[in-house]
DNA sequence: CGTTGGCTTGACGAGCTTCAACTACCGTGG
DNA sequence: CCACGGTAGTTGAAGCTCGTCAAGCCAACG
């Protein structure tokens, strides 16, 4: 399939779909914080008013890539070359196991590099795959070495993006190996909220919140269908509700304590 | 209770235990390979003779320390100013939970640093427990940050560890998120066995193993109960054999089959 | 209009936890 | 010297959490 194909496609969601709590401003405050934005690699989008329509037109060209939802932005076996930023929308990183299970061990939102590690080598066998319609921009590993020598002082700046990966990895394992189906969820959301909320992408009570059940379910360690029913639960219990791909946080506090 | 009372207890462990599988060429193949080592902060301990009994010397003195079996390095709450390397002896790097459950994210063996990550900033919350007896040596944060300023290629010698340290958090994840009790502590064994090959601290089929079953269950997401019965299920079927802290690996491939 | 993917629900079972009791092994102190 | 207490490991029975299987619904799409 084309380029033109994965094109129209995107064309037709955008124009049905209702629009994005997140906005041009939103993507603005990701920019801002992009450690692409404080390599002086990518200027980012000041312009406030244009800056959706911007990365729109600057997709497919230079360095940016736009890609269709659901679909794969690097397979597990290809080594590349390059980091890669995301500039708009949700994306996973997972590890798959021969059976067919996976484990989601990342969700990328705007702003996020795919991984620090990358500078140094890819990371084996994860396969980042697009949550929604994800414009990204990857940059080359001898450009940023060269921007890297010149100012060594930023080489903190990517320690520091290396270590709070490791650090929400063992987060991950720590909420994997010892705790339970409603709390892995529930802290899976607030996690997701906390985050949304630094790039101003919360509206009132109302997040977008484009994941699958089955996206839900790999990256918790459970079964959709399971996922299914302790989300059932925590809406019929007035801690949140789900429609159009959005989530409305009722009750915070309340789901802060399922998370213990 | 003093340090004296520490030294003790070790004086009489050493004088009694049987002779352990790792000894002096084993760590001085893991003070080559260490960290610290290349950062010329550490000499090493070339003279093969007398690597323990200079470590035994040392501990105490200068930067290097002694700690007794089952006791704590670092605490959760602890910000040291500091990066520890582990010189000899095994020890397990620990996420509490408020309940009292815990997960294992990390096992250091001898010229493994505890965490890179706390070059940046030390991480929130985990706890260092020393398995054996161990000796480990503290740089102070400056000092290591003068010898980068003068050798900046020695910083992606950090990243490397940090990408490292990122890449075995994930395959935890994977391993606690969708793996059997079985494979995962097949894998945790397998993991640990190639790891010690790597310091030259297998001998023949057998190597240390001095884990206690409720610290193979924390690692792995599972009870003591529970691990009790997978490791006898192990060894009824000729796997392996665990005696004395140290572990015979009877049947690799067999073991690594069930691993997945 | 049939197909496909996502979500839902119920029945059932496997895998792991919990609980409890017992053994073995130390090191300690009477 | 033996009695004692704490830690580690073992085993079996019962129960809960979550997975598996199966069926059905709905919306989107070709």
């Amino acid at each position: 399939m084309g380029q033109s194909a994965i094109f129209a496609k995107v064309e037709a969601r955008s124009a049905f779909a209702p629009p994005s709590v997140s906005g041009a401003i939103a993507e603005r405050r990701a920019c801002a914080n992009c450690l692409a934005r404080e390599f002086s690699l990518c200027s980012g989008f000041d312009d406030r008013q244009k800056h959706a329509s911007r990365l729109e037109a600057l997709s497919g060209r230079d360095s940016f890539h736009r890609i269709a939802a659901r679909r794969t932005i690097t397979h597990p076996r290809e080594n590349s070359d390059a980091v890669a930023f995301i500039c708009s929308g949700w994306a996973v990183s997972a590890m798959a196991l021969a059976g067919g299970g996976r484990q989601i061990t990342a969700i990328l939102l705007p702003g996020d590099v795919i991984s620090a590690a990358d500078l140094v080598a890819p990371l084996r066998g994860r396969s980042v795959e697009a949550v929604t319609d994800v414009v990204y921009r990857k940059f080359k590993l001898g450009d940023l070495r060269t921007v890297l020598r010149d100012r060594p002082d930023l080489m903190f700046r990517i320690l520091t993006a290396l270590a709070r990966e490791r650090d929400a990895a063992d987060q991950l394992a720590l909420d994997l190996g010892r705790r339970t189906s409603e709390q892995r969820i529930a802290r899976l959301i607030l996690a997701l909220h906390a985050r949304l909320a630094d790039l101003d992408m919360v509206r009132g009570v109302r997040m977008d919140f484009p994941l699958r059940q089955r996206q839900i379910a790999d990256a918790t360690g459970l079964t959709p269908v399971h996922v299914c029913k302790v989300l059932r639960a925590l809406t019929d219990d007035g801690y949140l509700r789900i429609e159009d791909r959005s989530l409305a946080l009722l009750d915070p506090s309340g789901l802060q304590q399922i998370a213990a």
